[in-house]
DNA sequence: ATAAAACTTTGAGTAAGCTCTAAGTCAAGC
DNA sequence: GCTTGACTTAGAGCTTACTCAAAGTTTTAT
């Protein structure tokens, strides 16, 4: 069972255009032709897909991907380098994860601050309650907030955006 | 107490180009310029520019930031406004960091893969293992991993790349 | 007063990852 | 056999977010 480009971009949801530049890439290269040059994918070519996505998520370029799949055709002599490369994508992720959760810390001060000032109809008020009022959490962000100044120098106090 | 573009950059760590060009783009309306034209950011400016980072790692664009920092500007009267956008921003991260942790089931999977496959010296070695053997979580793995091609059609069975 | 360092602007260039156009070929249905 | 829709290619174009270059100005230090 074969599919057309256009039944593949259909059921992945990717379109045919991308799914022809991923071919030019060399990102899927079991693909065959028909005679009349007509791309032929297989069942196998979804779960290629999948991974593809998995690794562009991961934060890897369409160049090195390419570079995995080269390792994959190669054959087993390539486990050791294939390994490394999911190990690396392993850190990576869980480096960003933990960044996108220190954003999202930031995301829900900031919406308990708008609630605040929603109800007061002034940004002032969130300002006015003291850390000790607030979240654990919540402190935290706060002490990001000024992070970078003390950096800069040791001003003496001021209010928050 | 002033700084020029140098001092913020070697701060923050944000390039100075970055900082004329986010300035350009009116991600920084609060800054003043010396009669000389050089531009003289202030403390609060760090924190402007943490907020800038958070919604940028939150997916904003720079366009959609410009106009966070308008509303902002504008003063209590787009409380609302803000508000809803860190709401917006609050469940499009939760999406991100879930697909992110999917993401991270699949690499984790791999890894296992790998270590198996390296041990035995061939990839067949973990397509061997039944999915009884597994933790669940890969067990979802594996059932993701041929979800794609049961859209399209009901194959009868194969190996997993 | 002057040299050097750091600042200014406009506008062009870069990189990644698509995305589309044009001109043409293939294949399935009637 | 012909129409129609889907496929093919090469190559140009797009978007985002920088990033840099060139030419000139301001500030700081001596």
């Amino acid at each position: 069972m074969y599919y057309t480009v256009g039944e593949i971009a259909r059921i992945s949801g990717i379109p045919a255009h991308t799914l022809r530049y991923y071919d030019r890439e060399g990102l899927l290269p079991g693909v065959e032709r028909s005679e009349g040059g007509i791309r032929r994918f297989k069942e196998e070519d979804f779960q290629t897909l999948f991974i593809i996505e998995c690794l562009k998520s991961s934060g890897l370029s369409i160049k090195e991907i390419r570079r995995y799949m080269e390792l994959a055709e190669a054959g087993d002599g390539t486990i050791a380098e294939r390994k490394a490369i999911f190990e690396e994508r392993r850190e990576k992720l869980a480096a960003q994860i933990a960044a996108l959760r220190q954003t999202m810390d930031l995301i829900d001060y900031k919406c308990w601050f708008y609630d605040v000032a929603e109800a007061a109809g002034t940004c002032a008020a969130p300002n006015q309650v003291p850390d000790e009022a607030l979240p654990e959490r919540f402190q935290e962000v706060r002490r990001r907030l000024h992070t970078m100044h003390r950096l800069a120098a040791d001003s003496p106090a001021d209010g928050e955006a």
